[in-house]
DNA sequence: ATCACCCGGGG
DNA sequence: GTGTACGGGTGAT
């Protein structure tokens, strides 16, 4: 038998792997797979006693070395066929272990990727199977040319009615057909055409959410037997739906609908498919060692950390369950220093000409690889007088043994730069999911749970990467160029100077690749709102090419209503091409002229009330919200209706108004057109402002030159 | 003025 | 299952 690894997963019931191999047919292999978990700490003696109790395990002293300290010590080893006898254990033991003294490793690495480790396997190789069980893979994964089937892939939408409060399905759509009629045709047309063209992959919108669910809750209540999505019949079992914090604010994730035999993506719920499609996917997936399906559910820092599992693995070290290490102790005067973030220099706001972009290509990972920086190599005791210093802090990183942190990075940095000397759409998407992978390998190693990471890592990046800014801006102004503006890892140059001897001298100074980004015809840094300084994060300019770079204002941001983006467009668009100052103020003022067709429409009541939804993430539920916010407002709104909304879901609304205020308007709602014009007014007048405040036109100005006809 | 709360990043 | 720290903005009080 042999195929690609489409998916791969643990089946507890059956207490087996289960592969799902593409070739000649489609076909499922289950493996019986020996796993374990290592015990350590006090107390080992009284565990094996009472462990030995439990038939179906192996217990074992061994001599294994363990992350982060790299030293060898004697652990128990606990192995059983039973994975989930040995999941039981696990949490058993997690459960009591508090206070006991006994630490635990290798728990939570996922079974099925344990097996592919172990097996030299991983998704989308072509493996073969022989005798049942012997696996043989010729593939290698660090190629980059690698090659697999198109996969068959379909589009299914699905639309519910409800009546009389029961839902049941009213049509679907399979790529671009419909299918309606009675539910129980409905449904079996979306199985039969499912398997008759050999669907691999499952593309839905919402599919997470609930609707995958719902169509086989509906087929049970009619007893369609044979109903299924996947080849095989059923889902995978897996986790409740969740409220959760990532990337600093709360995430609503679903309950996931995983197929089986078939690849189910909710477009809406994954973040790597949106940006990188199939290719980066599958990318990422083969490198961590995650299956496709779960892949398109987890956010880049899951990939990071299974690629360092996958490492970890590979050099036979015990990983810790939770770690345990408090941060090394700091004074006063450590802490002031090593709290510092990036480099930053601060812009004047305002108009300039002429101006080069170059920022260094992911520089925090270069500089995780360049200076060995992981927590098993952080203040080692083997280098402590000749390891590598880390800038105005007082840590070192070893030279002797290679960090597992840099070792996945490095590799991720040198894939990316490979794919990037080739033209074609998959490597381009493999390299776009490279880059986000990279860029959370650096948020990562400040991460609390990450277990390859540590503050003081996030620190000692960071101190690297202001002296190499520092460095880079001191050459720019050895060849004539002014630094205008500086952030983490670009700069912003004016100057009659050679950009590429420029880019030259600091890559031969600090070993690290430069991009130029472009040249820009014109630039306008923005001031704070606050204080009037200039801003490090706001400006728009247009690069020689014709491009646009817009940052941080209104037009960028998802919860600003699309008539506010569609002011700022018009504006940006009369300034493409200006030549100078004036040239640019004679435009701008063209500009606000166009903008006020806009504000005329929307004061006569008649601007397109879905132009004027504000989007908008909550972070609670209702009853948790204190004072009478705007997303408080409208959670009471829908609560009224029935509606609850869970933490980390978005609302959408127009913003009203009645004699006690402000009100908030459901986006589904009968006086949804019922807008506050001239809340609306204000909001365009004040985008117009953030771009050309620098030029003396407040918000009051402004909405003059709007509203006077 | 202060507090509570939301958004961004790269291409 | 799970990236940080923080600049920056808005609306209510």
């Amino acid at each position: 038998m042999e195929g690609y690894i489409l998916d791969a997963y643990t089946d507890l019931r059956k207490n087996k792997i289960v592969l799902w191999l593409k070739g000649a047919k489609t076909v499922s292999v289950e493996f019986n797979y020996m796993s374990s978990l290592y015990i350590g700490g006090y107390g080992l003696e009284e565990a094996e006693r009472r462990l030995s109790a439990i038939n179906g395990i192996d217990l074992v002293f061994e001599n294994v070395r363990t992350a982060p300290s790299m030293k060898s010590s004697v652990l128990l080893r606990v192995s059983s066929r039973n994975l989930s006898l040995l999941r039981r254990i696990a949490e058993g033991l997690q459960t009591s272990k508090s206070g006991s003294g006994l630490s635990l490793y290798d728990v939570d690495i996922p079974y099925e990727q344990r097996f592919m480790a172990e097996n030299g396997i991983f998704p989308f190789a072509h493996i073969s199977v022989r005798h049942g069980s012997e696996i043989s893979c010729e593939e290698s994964v660090d190629d980059i040319s690698y090659e697999f089937p198109p996969l068959n892939t379909c589009h299914l939408g699905i639309s519910f009615r409800e009546s009389e409060g029961a839902v049941s399905v009213a049509s679907a759509t399979v790529d671009d057909e419909t299918i309606s009629g009675d539910e129980e045709h409905v449904l079996m047309e979306i199985s039969r055409r499912l398997n008759a063209s050999e669907s691999d992959v499952i593309i839905t919108h919402g599919g997470d959410s609930g609707k995958i669910n719902e169509l086989y809750s509906r087929a049970r209540r009619l007893g369609l037997g044979s109903f299924t999505l996947g080849r095989a019949g059923g889902l995978q079992s897996t986790y409740r739906s969740k409220s959760y914090s990532s990337y600093g604010r709360v995430l609503y994730k679903p309950s996931p609908a995983l197929l089986m035999g078939r690849i189910h993506i909710d477009a809406e719920n994954s973040f790597l498919y949106d940006e990188s499609g199939m290719d980066g996917l599958v990318e990422v997936s083969r490198l961590s060692l995650i299956p496709l399906q779960r892949m398109a559910r987890v956010s880049p820092g899951t990939a990071i950390s299974g690629m360092e599992n996958v490492e970890a693995m590979k050099r036979r070290i015990a990983v810790p369950y939770r770690k345990n290490r408090s941060e090394d102790f700091k004074n006063a005067a450590d802490l002031v220093v090593a709290d510092r973030g990036g480099f930053i220099y601060t812009p004047q706001p305002g108009f300039n000409t002429d101006v080069y972009g170059v920022d260094f290509s992911s520089l925090y990972p270069s500089i995780m690889e360049k200076w060995n920086i992981s927590v098993e190599t952080l203040n080692c005791g083997c280098c402590r007088q000749d390891g590598i210093r880390v800038p105005e802090l007082n840590y070192h990183f070893c030279r002797k043994y290679r960090g597992i942190v840099p070792a996945v990075v490095g590799r991720l940095i040198s894939r990316r730069r490979r794919y990037r000397t080739v033209d074609d759409p998959a490597a381009a998407n493999r390299s776009k999911a490279l880059k986000w992978v990279l860029v959370t390998s650096f948020g990562y190693t400040g991460y609390r749970n990450a277990k390859f990471g540590s503050i003081e890592c996030h620190e000692a990046i960071n101190a690297f990467g202001r002296e190499i800014l520092l460095t880079a801006s001191e050459i720019a102004g050895r060849m004539k160029f002014r630094v205008l503006h500086g952030i983490v890892d670009s700069l912003w140059l004016k100057g009659e100077g050679d950009i590429d001897e420029f880019v030259k001298s600091v890559e031969l100074e600090t070993g690290l690749p430069i991009d130029i980004e472009g040249r820009y015809r014109w630039i306008v840094f923005l001031n704070n709102k606050g204080n009037g300084e200039g801003s490090l994060n706001r400006y728009y300019g247009e690069l020689e090419n014709g491009k646009m770079k817009v940052r941080g204002i209104e037009i960028r941001r998802s919860d600003t209503p699309e008539v506010v983006r569609f002011a700022q467009r018009i504006l940006l668009e009369k300034l493409r091409g200006s030549s100078s100052s004036d040239d640019f103020m004679r435009r701008a003022m063209e500009g606000i002229t166009a903008v006020r067709e806009i504000v005329r429409s929307v004061k006569q009541g008649d601007y397109p009330a879905e132009e004027m939804l504000i989007t908008k993430r909550t972070s609670q539920r209702v009853e948790e919200y204190a004072g009478n916010s705007e997303q408080k407002k409208i959670l009471v709104e829908l609560g009224k209706r029935g509606i609850t909304v869970n933490a980390g879901e978005a609302v959408r609304y127009v913003s009203g108004r009645n004699s006690s205020g402000r009100t908030a308007i459901p986006e589904h709602a009968a006086d949804i057109g019922n807008y506050d014009a001239s809340h609306y007014v204000s909001l365009i007048a004040r985008s117009i402002s953030t771009m050309l405040y620098p030029f003396g036109l407040t918000e009051k100005k402004v909405r003059l030159l709007l509203t006077h006809f």
